[in-house]
DNA sequence: CCGATCATGCGAACCGGTTCGAAGCATAAC
DNA sequence: GTTATGCTTCGAACCGGTTCGCATGATCGG
């Protein structure tokens, strides 16, 4: 393998001044500049990235902490992935993926070992494990969701309260008196998923505030339990008219489980839920949603990350808490509700 | 932060005897050992990853290439990446995620810049670009899919003729003579997806040596086009009792067009699809699938690998290409034809 | 004509590990 | 008593970059 004293020794210079004329860091000669870029360029000259993290400090990696919980809906997390790689990679950076189960020691393992710059988290619980190690880590960091406690790290989320207020506002302004609101499962919830709350509080309180009635549900976690839970729902409440789908796997069930009633939408039942466009498109679900924008939280998280990173924010600049306002896209799944 | 001089120090040794007191490389005697040991955990030593790499050139990582084409269906490279992904850090390595557009640069970056020790390749194609720098690399590889030519390779797939063979002979045996093969898009193919070629070729022998008539049809790229597709097939064939469907968007989209069409399965039409039993459980597919086992896939793939980039096999010994057998599970949704 | 200034390139040190050869010392063998 | 042997440990070199201080020679101003 070709090193920069091999491209040194071909230009007839000292490794230094190659290094120099090749990073720019300092004046060089045009002649010895070009001299060099076309030697390194023939012999195929790239750096060593160990070499270069040694010396500069800086492996021009991120790490990406997502965590396949066996009954998490995948779909979704995808991304997520998606929206971190391709950001980081168009400001210079290489994503170290990892889905250790035992999220605390992968990310002291990361930061310890320098093998990264910084550190974006996904699924992000409200008291999340390993938000100390990233506060104890040398490195900066940035979340997807919202924590209880957001010193030290710059996080980014949907805000969930004015989805829900959303949610319920539209459907209330329709008209609508009686509303269910399914949910995350429970263990979502309990595993820290704030979020879930945040949402249900939120549309509870604007729907009472309207004089709606709305009645919060968890779904099973996956299918075919999903179906026959909404079936029961749907059986338990015949007066409910607006429908909230706060869970992704259960929006993806729902036109199998419409079909099956013989219900219409929005002739005999107003749906919103809260999903990506592109979820929508991949599984032709019909249905109005507050767009979750997993690729644009991931894009704002890496910025960040790497705004930190490269120092063009204070260490101690004040972190932020940044939440993607909720927006609302209508595919036509709501009307007033039927007359009786 | 802490490094093994520091340790060196604090236990009295040198740095070399720290280095081989942790790495158990060299003996050394009980007593320095048990020393080291307790000062590097009580200072919270972590080696660099940098250094180490520099100086071993492995830098334990493992390159994962995927492709995350805007017209592919994403839901089922999630199950790739994370095969991969939990077998790679069970052996002591870690991710290192592109999804870069222009796979070739990314794979030559990767790889002359030593900061991966092989790679794995995703969404190969018949004639991958990304194979020839491969190929050129310095490191392994190993590919999840079959290429056209496979020299300087190890190589894993389904075995997507025997899939053919054996979703065909399935429903010529119960007495169907005349099938429907919904493939992949067209693109797909055009991209370089021999396997739905290799799938329908085998598929077509099988079907015609069982005197049966089995007619292969592209599926849109994306939904709701997909289910419009699927309806439209189904109108101009009404004569057809079985369908296969080598494709997982078309899977997703398939319950909800039978229901729109009032068809039962398996009394009306009997269905046989491609997909991982974890995708049919994520959507509760109800259709009797060969299992296309992404994780096993992925799991083989990186093992094999790590074989070679820790020298387990000879540089030179012969590379394998070894296909995974179809296994059909029986999910209910096949049965004789009806009779007229 | 001479000292100050500037542009340019070189050499050496450093980042933090690993690894090899050899030294020191105690014990065993003869 | 002396040499051989083995067990430990140490020092130095090396991996391949980057970066700092300094030397060299040319240019410029007075």
């Amino acid at each position: 393998m070709v090193n920069i004293g091999d491209v040194a020794r071909a230009a007839g210079v000292a490794r230094s001044t190659a290094s120099y004329a090749l990073s720019g860091k300092r004046a060089v000669s045009d002649e010895v500049r070009l001299r060099v870029q076309r030697v390194a360029l023939e012999l195929g000259y790239t750096p060593n990235a160990g070499a270069r993290a040694l010396a500069t400090s800086r492996a021009m990696v991120i790490g990406l902490l997502a965590q396949f919980l066996p009954d998490e809906f995948a779909p979704a997390m995808l991304q997520y992935i998606q929206g971190v790689t391709n950001t980081a990679r168009d400001l210079g950076y290489d994503i170290l993926l990892s889905s250790d189960a035992d999220g605390t020691a992968a990310l002291k393992r990361l930061t310890d070992s320098r093998m990264v710059d910084g550190v974006v988290l996904l699924n992000v619980a409200e008291h999340d494990d390993r938000l100390p190690v990233l506060r104890a880590a040398a490195q900066p960091g940035a979340l997807v969701g919202l924590p209880g406690d957001c010193t030290g790290v710059d996080v980014f989320d949907l805000d969930f309260e004015e989805a829900g207020r959303a949610m319920a506002e539209h459907l209330t302004a329709l008209g609508h008196r009686e509303l269910l609101l399914v949910s995350q499962p429970e263990h979502v919830v309990e595993r820290g998923g704030a979020y879930v709350w945040r949402l249900q509080n939120a549309a509870m309180e604007t729907a009472a505030a309207r004089g709606a009635r709305l009645l919060p549900v968890h779904a099973p976690s996956s299918q075919p339990e999903i179906g026959r839970a909404l079936h029961a729902l749907l059986d338990a409440h015949p007066e409910a008219t607006g429908l909230l789908v706060n869970n992704e796997a259960a929006a993806a069930a729902l036109p199998t489980v419409l079909h099956e009633r013989r219900l219409s939408v929005p002739g005999d039942l107003s749906v919103v839920g809260r999903y990506s466009d592109e979820f929508a498109r991949t599984f032709s679900l019909p249905f109005s949603s507050i767009e979750s924008a997993p690729d644009r939280l991931g894009r704002m998280a890496v910025r960040q990350l790497v705004r930190r990173i490269e120092k063009e924010i204070a260490d101690d600049a004040p972190h932020v808490v940044r939440f993607v306002a909720p927006e609302l896209v209508d595919r036509g799944s709501t009307a007033p509700p039927p007359s009786r």
